[in-house]
DNA sequence: GATGAATGAGTGTTCATTCAT
DNA sequence: TATGAATGAACACTCATTCAT
């Protein structure tokens, strides 16, 4: 691996674990075993490496989703297929995920914040693609009738509480996918 | 409202919308229109600050949940009394109940920490009170059959992202309380 | 006691412990179980408080520095008694003593300073006392014949280094007073 | 010279001068002509600064006081080459030798610091030393019967005098040396 | 690509001191 | 006499960043 990758894989772990105002770059160089100016040949700075890392991480979480196709007729298997790939994602890049799912009030409130930028655009997408599975759904007749809107939000709120619970591997429960998937497929789904 | 008192809201509002670490004593001291030596009259520090803040939200969030008693044949009732007193709190006390909810994983790991104390001591109170729910709902016929532990898991997630979610008050659709009620109502109790 | 006496006493020990600098108001507060503001009722401040400390102290030092008189016609028990002197004095004050022994070079440059003008007060009595005593002496033929000022000078050090030395009660060898006379003794007296 | 090198004599010569409390950071920066964070760039701290120049300090003096060696049939040859060195070691490295001279009782009692270890070391060497040529100068009949610990005390609170004296240069008094040395003789050396 | 030395701007914190009571 | 609350000025120290090589 490189030093760049060292450098970056080092950092996302660092700003995930802590945060960004809490990590300082003497601690990104030496735990990447690398010395602080490397981090200012290779970026602008360290609010640019973690956009960068923060912007890679968007790209491979948006790259992920658009692997699920507008597909099928039966609505639930794409919800499913959603709440699947979520845990794949955690499994495999948490320090990204956790970076997209968490950022502070102040800087998603900031339209110019390039957070906001991201934590809209995973909003928005799993909005879409959430509203246009209810609405499917209920349209033919497989699922009951729900407000759309305040329902897509639970949904949203509880594939991020999961992202988060996953991502501090602090209640290692197995069992957890199946478990969201049933409990989401008994809530929408008619017998 | 004491000077004190003042600080406290004040620094209370700042960490929920920006972080521990990117939040100064200047800036608190700034606009809590008091001088920076008096944040030292009160409290041994910034730390001692952030931990008062943080255990005073404990306090009334636990004391809050203790409410709830023990109660009612009815299972689904009480868990639609958890899911509306969360709604509650995250109205009365938006920032304290963020920061109870956001910590970062390196203060969650840490044992010693008091972030991490309260943290737990949440999820103990959420994990006790809704496997009882379960068992009993089980027992009776109320609920259907479900795996207990991942589906306490399940639910935790779900608050927890709701908690989030209402902070940052991005998402603000109406309907959320009844459509978050309803969407466990269906998924738990039989017909 | 009156809290000001305990104020005077416990800054005076404190101050010799750990000098002004280290030593602050607060921890004078504490340790003479009284309140920061006192100190500023009956002090101008904490630099009021040290001079008031030194001057009470000096003028312990001289007034029993005066006891010893102008006196009789062996000059070597006048020295006998200067010395013996400075151990009761060491013995009965010895914070302030050290106090006065040991300011920092800034402050003895300093012409306009307390400690500078005490220290001189010292150092003038002293030499002239010595100064008196050696030219009696070696004019009666009781001393050797030694060069005056450099003699004072050597007698005036072996003087404040045993105040140091005892003041710091680090080398508490018995006999100290009676070997210091001895050694003097031999050194100046003829057989 | 390099900066840390013009940094560390600076800095030496302000704590000599003024105490370690009354340096502050700011004034040791200007007067090597650097500015404050290059100080914590070579070492860790204030106090670290400090510690190494005590201790380089204590080196230089221990590795001169090496230089005396087990020496000669003449004892008071050696006090005298103990007393010569000590003018020569005030002389060429004034500031370092009242550092070792000067610390506070507070420091000096407190066993595990580095201010205590040093005096201790440097009074251990010189009664050893001093103890050695008045025993074996006692057995010859070179000197005078005199209580050994005692006078062996004595002769070292008259070099420290003379320490503290000479780095105050207070009081020039041309034939100190000489003075110094016939002094001792006289008290010590039959005739 | 890589680094040792260096810095401007700012941080949390402490201090002697004062004020209102 | 006595104090709880408050502050201006300064402190030691750290940070992200740059420069010369």
């Amino acid at each position: 691996m490189s030093k760049k990758d060292t450098l970056v894989k080092t950092a996302a772990r660092l700003f995930a674990a802590q945060g960004f105002d809490a990590t300082t770059t003497i601690q990104i160089a030496r735990e990447a075993r690398i010395t602080e100016p490397l981090i200012y040949y290779h970026f602008k700075g360290k609010e640019d490496l973690f956009l960068h890392i923060l912007e890679k991480g968007s790209d491979g979480y948006l790259s992920r989703m658009k692997t699920l196709g507008e597909g099928g007729p039966v609505q639930f298997k794409r919800i499913e297929k959603l709440i699947t790939l979520h845990f794949d994602i955690v499994r495999d890049m948490p320090d990204e995920t956790y970076l997209i799912a968490s950022a502070c009030p102040a800087r998603l409130r900031d339209e110019g914040d390039v957070c906001a930028r991201i934590a809209e655009t995973q909003r928005k997408f799993l909005t879409s693609y959430l509203r246009d599975c209810l609405k499917k759904g209920m349209a033919s007749g497989e699922f009951w009738k729900v407000p759309v809107e305040p329902t897509v939000n639970v949904l949203i709120a509880l594939i991020n509480g999961l992202i988060r619970q996953r991502c501090l591997r602090l209640e290692q429960v197995r069992g957890m996918k199946k478990a969201t998937i049933e409990f989401c497929r008994r809530s929408l789904c008619k017998p």
